[in-house]
DNA sequence: CATGAATGAGCTTTCATTCAT
DNA sequence: CATGAATGAAAGCTCATTCAT
């Protein structure tokens, strides 16, 4: 479930629903086909905008199911919250890193998310709309913490990497991890407004492949040991 | 209008509103009433939940002063952004710096934009709506490009240091300011969801003086003349 | 569903809903009442004047069914122009004419006309309102051709009167119905402005058997075969 | 101010206003200019929807205006149907008729009647409005008796081709005037509903030129001698 | 497991009108 | 003679949610 270390443990499967009735799987359709529809339309208005009608229309059933799977709206937008999470986190077990290579590591990281972030929108909307809720609904949602994970993951590359000398030995993961998502988030979440003020259209992707580059050269001067120091 | 560089122009003053009437005056306290009051209610109820209502109420006035003054609620909305975009410039325009000394001002811009967030979170916040609608509004406001002044600042603190053979040269001015930018907005902007998942809360005053140093020694990495290069 | 020919067949009855259940039936009522309540209201208000509101609330249901049952407001208005047609039609129908004495037929019609717009003032109003809004209704409504029926109808009878020799051959059955209709409308439409004019009250019995009797004769003088040309 | 009958009698200027100075100039054009706009809006939205508001911007004025100069709106809607039975009684003043050939007058009457309302549908959509409002402005307008002058001179043509024994004594003048009015309303009035249902286009000029000639030559035959009792 | 019916509160906006200058 | 400011009521419509089968 995190950033995968060359070791595919593809077998877990927690929550393994072993043969499913005919009306059961009805019925997870019917909950998947909500679920599917309320990220598309929370991410399309918004929370207010976003009305239950529209999404029981979105996946052809009707508002009544909402309720029934989800309990009221704002279930179903912790729910929502859960599966981009989930989804983010099934693309990154999918990441294969070679610590033996922790420059070239760090660096499919970087584009892992950057990249990640530009192909699901809908990702940076719903966590944009999230934290205008003051992270309400985050709280509410079941799920092991993810993140922190990831985090892990380049605390492991920052520590090969220190060993083998090529890192220096003071960063923190963490402020390494926020710094990526800063620069990959910023540039997906605020390019309405920058596009306007730049003038310049920041979808285009030449604009993107120049920050891509900018932002792993950058990355990797910070993670450069101190040269003054050495 | 900008960053302002060592020269206190302060006379500036354009649009000077000489002798108005007692009722005049009124209505501008009514039209400024209602711009801080939807400046506050948006930020804390977004737009779709901030109503007119809510908004005229906070401001003491009444619903249809909105639709005098502004047209629409729309219309009051695209006033908010502009709004705060002027009073992020007049802020900005108070640095004072001493392009003599490229490593301080850039640090004081660092520390300037990262503390304008964090002070006044309903910038941020509008923001973050305006770019979940998309940008729709704010090419309806009408104001001087500012964000291009403040990068023209940088450019010059960049120049100023490479011909000082500190700054690297290569760097450009653009790609500098969105990063300051994107450090800061985004520790701003997703520290709700971010708390919950680093298990640590960022609006602690050593969290955001931890991430401030991290950012501005990680700008500095990032401008300094490449060593191998050298 | 036209007017009958002296062939009651009143057996038709096409939609047949069989086994209502408790609840199917009251909705049913709820749509029939809210439609009743509208006919009545927009009559007394007009369009614009007849709001939602006071529809609901003289059909003892809410705002919200309305919108539930037709859409909206316009689309109450167009079941509103449907059934008060449907309504003219089903007393059409139940006239019983006898084509041998077409005279006596052509004089029936003229009765049921007259009276029925004196008896119906909202299917008068309703038209009006439906013409002032240029017929922008009546094409979003679905019935089938109604008034060409009764068209039919007078032209069997100008035919088998005209075989008879007591009528004209040379009249058009559209132009006798027009004819008719504006005789019959004017006087009631124009009631209030025509009253004001001519100084005398056009509602009360007197005047109106007078029109009647005035309709009459004019309709048969202008069927009469052309003296001067016998 | 009625239909003339060969003696244009154009002295009658009652309300002669002599020498205007530059204000009241000014002021009575703010009036007339209102006056137009309210005609114009009051026709194409109706009385509810004709808002003081488009009124007085399409006459390039205020809202204030229209209560400085009509009191309210139902003033000034008082003032429009006045205004066009003016317009109506200049136009019908214009029209010169011989009385020496009643029949030709009455067809130059028939004529007239039926093309000022196709030329005017503003004078009919306006009546319908008043109608609509169940006559309550109209006994609030000031004017002389207009219409009844144009059944005079019906009369007075009645009474010529009695006289000349080309039309029946019987006949009241009310009676024909009504009928021309109805014959020439209801065709403009009802064309919308009536296009609708004969699927034919009544604005179309040549289904008006038959019109016309069908209503002349039933207005003939109305008027002529029976006879089956001469 | 699913559905049509119903509800009441809330929304943005427009309205006719009056006030103060 | 004209204007900008202000007001309160009402409009059409959408909302999340519950009820009864």
């Amino acid at each position: 479930m995190t950033l995968m270390i060359l070791s595919p443990n593809g077998s877990a499967q927690d929550d393994s629903p072993r043969k499913l009735g005919v009306r059961e799987k009805a019925a997870l359709a019917t909950r998947a086909s909500l679920l599917r529809a309320a990220i598309k339309i929370f991410a399309q208005y918004g929370l207010d905008g976003g009305s239950v009608d529209k999404i029981s229309k979105a996946a052809k059933s009707h508002d009544r199911m909402i309720y029934y799977y989800f309990g009221n709206k704002e279930g179903l937008f912790v729910a929502v919250i859960e599966e981009i999470y989930k989804r983010f986190n099934v693309a990154e077990s999918k990441l294969k890193l070679d610590l033996l290579d922790p420059l070239r590591s760090l660096e499919k990281i970087v584009q892992f998310i950057l990249r990640y972030y530009r192909d699901h929108p809908e990702f940076v909307t719903l966590l944009n709309i999230e934290n205008l809720h003051k992270g309400k609904h985050i709280g509410k949602a079941s799920f092991r913490d993810y993140s922190s994970t990831a985090i892990g993951v380049i605390d492991q590359v920052l520590t090969t990497g220190a060993q083998a000398g090529v890192f220096s030995k003071q960063l923190k993961a963490r402020d390494l991890y926020m710094m990526i998502a800063a620069l990959g988030y910023f540039y997906q979440s605020n390019r309405y407004t920058l596009s306007a003020f730049l003038g310049e259209n920041l979808e285009a992707q030449s604009a993107f492949d120049q920050w891509e580059n900018f932002v792993i050269s950058t990355v990797l001067k910070t993670i450069a040991p101190d040269s003054s120091n050495s």
